[in-house]
RNA sequence: GCCUUUGUAGCUCAGGGGUAGAGCACUUCCUUGGUAAGGAAGAGGUCCCGGGUUCAAUUCCCGGCAAAGGCUCCA
């Protein structure tokens, strides 16, 4: 009796019963059989050294597919614990899964704690028992010896997991000496991995439930290749290097101050600068889409998002209202901009004619934020959205969604954001109960989004029971230069606002409709996208957004007056400049300027005020040679609109 | 909010039961130097804050605050 094994590629061959994925692999290539981590049976993951169960898809995995890196690491994942078990005996474990770079095991080790020191034992360890090359081997075990094994052993944490799982689903994987309740897929022996890094240990709940018992959590990353992890510490070096905590000090972008308050980002001039340039860009570019810019203040009347449904959703843990001395008085410091947007939609009876409505405003919003949770400028309690609410009827949604997937590409192409995907969220396909608005409402708003990104030819995944209760939305989700991915633009449909809001508008047939909402913020938090773009360009910003695009260096003192003048002469064209006047020797000032980072440092000595020029040193290159202040102002204007090209 | 770790000069950090140090930055002077650190002198500290133990606390203990790494949450 044979099987038909359908390949990936279309083809298909042909098996006695009894065949593995390992086997199909070997059949195949020797080289394939020994890169293959594990296999996709007909859609899901498996062992590559099970049985095929009959007539099957067939896909290999190897360290190349995101699927066959998470089983490596999953693997990883009980390599750890066993060698954990090997160093300190009765220890009990939690779960220990795959994570997007690495893995981690919860593991309680009763009163012990771990300290860092502990982890090159523990990497000697695991190399120590992946060289043994160790077979994962698979075997469905009946819930009660499960249970029996567990207990025997003490694990309450095991049992606690069997408890929740069916009689027949139970499966356990056993390398070495070491077995562990496992669903699979692993890898086919531990000989794969070839090294091993343990990278932190912090404390996480059971469960992630604070009332419970905290355990040990280890993170590890493992590869296949040394050279791949040292590739990686490398990588994470580099991240650490490009924090923007550290940058933003470096570079005197932002601080924070004890006195102001947690998660109170204090802006210094050249980051307002840098800021200012995003906010202008912006402004330029929602101008020419039409919107217009409005002004709401930072309080309003707590009945205000008692309309809006914030402060029942949110109130309890915002900043507590604020209260005036009139009794029966009380305000919120605004967390959201929509609602009053909406009392602006609101302000005045509104014809077909005027939608869309697009009211825009780089709004600053406060949110209460745990204090375990604020992180550097990426998590703060006040920050400012560049916020924009569109009005429209139904059967613009889809125009205006493109109009402003058009928007978010230019803001991405001129921050050299260029490794993106759109993620496409919608409702749950089977529990509709949850969402608010009319089927057909959403059914046209979901088939908008999923038209208006296949037309404008976005790399897209569709997520579903991801969107919010009150619409469907496409966020952006970008990679930076490290491949780290941040969540950024995002564009969201909205059925709930307009309905709590009970606002209108005066249609053709001059009746009363309800206009949708679409809520969008390319940047999201100016704060937020700071400090990505801080980290993207490792303090290193484009020319066109930079703080500070050049600075002039006389040779010596006698020269300041040449610098000033050429300064001077540069802000003329709009460059933004200054000169180092310090009694500094002039491979001091280039060091200086170097280390800050500036685009361009301009050296002027006898040389070049005898001949009207500069000396052009660009930073991480080195002499550009002479040239006039205004020829020098035309190729950094150049440079810089070229980077904004059609912007 | 919870767990762990940390808090010493503007910055990076050393030290340690007897009231404190380095490098860089800063100020002044000397130097007027041509593409990544010129020299000298000086100033600068409530050793995070509050309590306790002690003859004596920056150091040990407790509490608070802040930061880092996690957990949970995120309009």
């Amino acid at each position: 009796m044979k099987i038909d094994v359908k390949l990936p590629d279309g083809s298909v061959r042909s098996y006695e019963q009894g065949v593995t994925a390992m086997d199909v692999a070997r059949d195949i290539s020797e080289g394939l059989a020994r890169n293959v981590l594990a296999a996709k049976v007909n859609g899901q993951v498996w062992d590559a050294g099970r049985v095929l169960p009959g007539d099957c898809d067939l896909q290999l995995l190897t360290w190349n597919d995101g699927e066959g890196k998470s089983t490596f690491w999953h693997s990883s994942a009980h390599l750890l614990a066993e060698a954990l078990e090997e160093l300190y005996p009765g220890v009990k474990f939690g779960i220990g899964p795959p994570i997007e770079n690495g893995f981690y095991y919860d593991v309680d080790l009763g009163d012990r704690t771990l300290s860092e020191h502990e982890f090159p034992a523990i990497e000697k360890k695991m190399l120590e028992l992946a060289r043994r090359k160790e077979v994962f081997e698979r075997r469905e075990v009946p819930k009660e010896e499960a249970i029996a094994y567990y207990r025997e052993k003490g694990d309450e944490y095991k049992l606690e997991l069997i408890d929740e799982l069916k009689d027949g689903e139970i499966t356990f994987y056993k390398q070495g000496e070491f077995t562990d309740l496992c669903r699979g897929p692993h890898i086919p022996d531990t000989g794969f991995i070839k090294a091993a890094k343990v990278l932190s240990v912090a404390g996480a709940y059971w469960r992630g439930d604070e009332t419970r018992k905290q355990l040990t959590r280890l993170y590890g990353i493992t590869f296949p290749k040394q050279k791949e992890l040292d590739e990686h510490l490398h990588l994470l070096e580099e991240a650490k290097k490009r924090d923007h905590r550290k940058l933003g000090k470096e570079l005197d972008l932002f601080t924070f101050s004890e006195r102001v308050g947690q998660g109170l980002p204090l802006w210094l001039p050249k980051g307002t600068a840098l800021r200012e340039r995003l906010v202008n860009f912006m402004k330029a570019a929602q101008e020419r889409d039409g919107y217009e810019q409005v002004v709401s203040p930072h309080i309003g009347s707590k009945q205000l998002y008692e309309t809006s449904g914030h402060w029942e959703k949110y109130g309890k843990d915002s900043f507590k209202p604020i209260n005036t001395p009139h009794e029966g008085e009380e305000f919120l410091l605004k967390p959201m901009n929509c609602p009053h947007h909406c009392e602006i939609f609101a302000s005045r009876p509104r014809s077909y004619k005027d939608l869309p409505l697009r009211l825009a405003e780089f709004g600053t919003v406060y949110r209460y934020e745990q204090s375990g949770e604020l992180h550097g400028l990426t998590r703060v309690r006040g920050f400012t959205q560049d916020d924009a609410h569109l009005f429209c009827r139904p059967d613009q949604v889809k125009e205006e969604f493109k109009k402003v997937i058009d928007l978010v590409l230019k803001v991405l192409k001129a921050l050299d954001l260029n490794d993106f995907e759109a993620q496409i969220s919608l409702r749950d396909q089977v529990d509709r109960s949850k969402y608010i608005g009319s089927d057909e409402n959403w059914e046209k708003a979901e088939q908008a989004i999923i038209e208006a990104a296949a037309e404008k030819g976005l790399k897209t995944v569709v997520e579903y029971g991801e969107a919010a209760f009150y619409g469907p939305k496409l966020d952006f989700m970008v990679r930076d230069a490290l491949r780290r991915k941040w969540q950024l633009g995002t564009i969201q449909v909205d059925y709930n606002l307009p309905e709590r809001f009970e606002l209108e508008y005066v249609g053709s047939d001059n009746q009363k409709h309800r206009p949708v909402m679409i809520h969008r913020a390319p940047f999201g938090s100016l704060e937020r996208f700071v400090a990505v773009i801080i980290e993207h360009h490792g303090g290193r910003f484009p020319l066109w957004l930079t703080p500070e695009q050049a600075i002039v260096l006389p040779i010596s003192d006698k020269f300041v007056d040449d610098a000033r003048r050429v300064a001077d002469s540069l802000k003329n064209h709009d460059i933004r400049a200054s000169v180092d006047e310090r009694n500094e020797k002039i491979g001091r000032k280039i060091r200086d300027a170097e280390l800050a980072k500036v685009p361009f440092m301009l050296i002027i000595g006898e040389k070049e005020a005898s001949t009207g020029t500069v000396s052009v040193r660009e930073h991480g290159q080195g002499d550009l040679g002479g040239m006039t202040a205004e020829a020098f102002a035309r190729l950094v204007n150049e440079r810089a609109e070229a980077q904004l090209q059609g912007l």
